[in-house]
DNA sequence: GTCTATAGGGGGATAGAC
DNA sequence: GTCTATCCCCCTATAGAC
């Protein structure tokens, strides 16, 4: 066994793992998971099937890889997980604006998150941790505001919470659909300067 | 050419045809247009594959039997298309509470609606229609509550339409990976709330 | 109206050469 | 690390008997 460095488990070739999960994303993101092959993906890549599955063992391990790189680049993009609530809030704001530029990124989760929704998906119960993980990442901004006077009268953190994240999903889907009827932004900040005090 | 009367184009076994919708329904729900098979929907029905292209000559046109179905059974239950803006703005929060006994239902929606984000998915037109429908159903409503004053200070019809839409998407979404969380018309209802005056 | 049989294609995954 | 060849499965759709 070599030491852990650089040359560890996944050290044989990184970028052509980077190509397939570029194109995997492509792909998934057009198709669904279900509806994608490891063909298309292998083709887009310039490679064969087998040399595909040299790098990942199964479809479903590519997902992984895919959710994996997207989970690292978006909390890259997020920015502080420790400020404060109004940091929090505006972080997101950006986050979703950003994403109006990133169509096949909306596209992938849009489709792959319908998906899960079936038990047997192997990306379920990804993302209901996801769910999970972007409530306990924003349910404590909205305390935070509250605890500041910052929330309008009768909102309730918890309730904005899921709220913020249902009309962020419901405008992507919307857009994706319809992309000339509105920006995705748009929607989301309604929502928070209707739950808060703050103009964003 | 028999005159137009219950024995038209589609009488030879409406039961069957029924039946098959059903099924069809419940495997598309399941596992979306791409994922859910024939061989799955006749095996439902008790037929097979060859006896249910009998009744549905593809895939595609068995998708849309089902979308037609639902449309006729939705705007139904749906009521009075002429009310005021107040009924009709109830008559949606009525329809959305009535869909958390329906789970089946919001599955097919959700999954349909994301695949058909793709612009070579066969519901792709129908979904794009669909939300144009709803918001010639609601734009008005919107608009007439605008012009009694019951909606508050800031609030645009317009953007009220589709915020509702959005809400009304993502918290179904949100409900189908998480069910324990959050009743759906709870987030409809804090949502009109929030952009009129009324009581829900 | 329903069936069996079959065509014809695409899917994921493996074996083994290089 | 990449390939070709192959296996076996499931898919939609059609042909034709009953």
């Amino acid at each position: 066994m070599a030491t852990s460095g650089p040359r560890g488990q996944y050290a044989k070739t990184p970028q052509r793992r980077q190509e397939i999960l570029e194109a995997a994303i492509e792909v998934f993101a057009a198709s669904g998971y279900r509806g994608g092959s490891l063909r298309e993906i292998a083709d887009r890549v310039g490679m064969s099937l087998a040399g595909l599955l040299h790098h990942f063992s199964s479809k479903s391990e590519l997902l992984s890889g895919v959710l994996t790189l997207r989970d690292e680049v978006a909390i890259r993009d997020f920015g502080s997980m420790e400020g404060p609530g109004e940091e929090r809030v505006r972080n997101y704001l950006r986050l979703i604006i950003g994403n109006e530029s990133e169509r096949g990124l909306a596209e992938l989760y849009c489709i792959l998150s319908a998906e899960a929704t079936a038990p047997d998906h192997p990306a379920h119960d990804y993302f209901i941790q996801r769910y999970e993980f972007v409530s306990g990442l924003m349910y404590p901004a909205f305390a935070d505001l509250a605890a500041q006077g910052k929330l309008r009268p009768g909102v309730d953190p918890k309730q904005a919470t899921i709220d913020l994240i249902a009309i962020t999903d419901g405008i992507q889907l919307q857009w994706l659909l319809r992309p000339n009827v509105n920006q995705m932004g748009e929607s989301v900040r309604r929502y928070l300067e209707s739950v808060t005090t703050l103009e964003f």
